[in-house]
DNA sequence: TCAAAAGTGTTATTGCTACACCCATGT
DNA sequence: ACATGGGTGTAGCAATAACACTTTTGA
């Protein structure tokens, strides 16, 4: 079987029946483990470059959905957060010096390796995911898939540093909008973990006890009865995001919390 | 001379080997006149519906610079606020009925015909521009172009109505980042006219002595020793954009001001 | 019993809201 | 002289930043 480069699907190649010409998707899917950010990357086993988990749209897919299922075949989540961010529109984006070289190790047919000599635009998105929750699907006899910390990314293909850039930073625009720690976390987690992924994300460290106020002053998290044991030292209180009040929050405006500037 | 329909140029029609196929990009641009935010529209003389103007992109052009073309055609403008704000990509967002009967109207070839019944997905992108320096440039022999207030949109095509709400929410969830009545407004404005900007941006009154003191401690404005007449009663002072310290804060991370929830 | 990390509380400062009052101008 | 709308100031309240002390727990 032979695993496509930025085929949503596993077994076919792209062709211009199936597929819109010019257009793909790439999702940035971010996750936080051991107190870091992680962006998922999967590689060719010949290949140097590791690349964000993109595909193409069907004709008959909505773009949107497109980024969808490439999430999905990757991680298997189905309900993820998932956001446009930014348009990659470049002409000369493509180092077609790369897709030459997997287009000779995989022994492309003339025909499908011209597919990947065309100009693409690709809609980034990214992805809040949580990291226990992901199966990672790696096709092993063609790929490696795997997580990186985001402050040690890898060498990566073409422009897709630049879109990992993109994302965190229209990340950090939006975190006033983007609940952003509870699609990170699990249903419970504690008041240190929701801290930990703000600092991992503006990377700046926050005063524990006015992060804490703040945080429950917006009204959108519970404090639970339980607490989890970490270490030697006194357990923290479990908390759970309140997703009814979101969802209403969400259709009434939303603005979640505002920060200010000193906080950036 | 026939006019096209979305296309950049005017004399030409979009062919497969001229555009890239599938993806288009569409303009919201908004201008402040008489105290109401207004929208550039055209439509073509024999239709019913409105449009914003638009275009496909070229091979050899960038995305973006697909929509500064389509902007500069229309506005004769060369350096305006321009931005990326949404992708509409689903699948049925055109109504080919309104395609089939331009077509009919304008009388085209069956192969030209064929490329406006194809699926184009559209980059929304939003322009803030100032009213008196656009020279509209209108075709009359094929259509008319102008502004509408933001309140009183005419019938618009397809799904234009849905990209123009899509640009003035996002604009609204950008306040903080985007200098918004300094490109809306002339070099000089008076305060008033600032304030005026904003409350027709988020729609609703706000007062008069606190807006301006805000407006003044984000230091990105001048007082001038000028006032400008305006009526029976006193000269309201004027103020000029200060564009170096913006471009600062832009680098050091932007966010010009905060916004407080209640705000909106 | 000590270090590490959590919980809670206080105070000074800043920022925001909601006002009142005065000033310039055309009719 | 008066209505209209702009300029400036202030008191009360709310939010934020900075900081201290206590509690729990494993080693």
């Amino acid at each position: 079987m032979t695993r496509l480069f930025k085929s949503g699907e596993s077994l076919t190649y792209p062709t211009q029946e199936e597929y819109l010409d010019s257009i793909s998707v790439d999702c940035v899917i971010f996750s936080f483990h051991e107190g870091e950010i992680k962006v998922l990357l999967n590689k060719l086993l010949k290949s140097e470059n590791w690349m964000l988990p993109g595909g193409f749209v069907r004709v008959d897919e909505n773009v949107d959905d497109a980024a969808c299922r490439v999430l999905n075949i990757r991680t298997g989540l189905d309900d993820v957060f998932l956001k446009q961010f930014h348009l990659f529109g470049e002409c000369n984006r493509l180092d077609f010096s790369d897709n030459k070289k997997f287009i000779e190790d995989l022994n492309m047919d003339a025909d499908v390796a011209k597919w990947y000599l065309r100009r693409f635009v690709t809609m980034g998105y990214y992805a809040l995911v949580e990291y226990t929750k992901v199966n990672l699907n790696v096709y092993h006899d063609v790929e490696e898939l795997d997580w990186f910390s985001l402050n040690k990314l890898p060498n990566l293909y073409s422009d897709h540093r630049h879109i990992i850039d993109g994302a965190i930073s229209s990340i950090r625009i939006q975190l006033g909008y983007v609940p952003v720690g509870f699609q990170l976390l699990p249903e419970k987690f504690t008041m240190p973990e929701l801290r930990m992924v703000y600092e991992a994300i503006i990377g700046k460290e926050l005063d524990r006890r006015n992060f804490q106020r703040k945080m429950l002053s917006v009204g959108l998290i519970t404090k639970l009865e339980e607490k989890r044991k970490t270490g030697a030292h006194k357990a923290p209180y479990l908390y759970s995001f309140n997703k009814d009040r979101y969802a209403e929050a969400e259709r009434s405006g939303m603005y979640l919390m505002s920060w200010s500037s000193s906080f950036f």
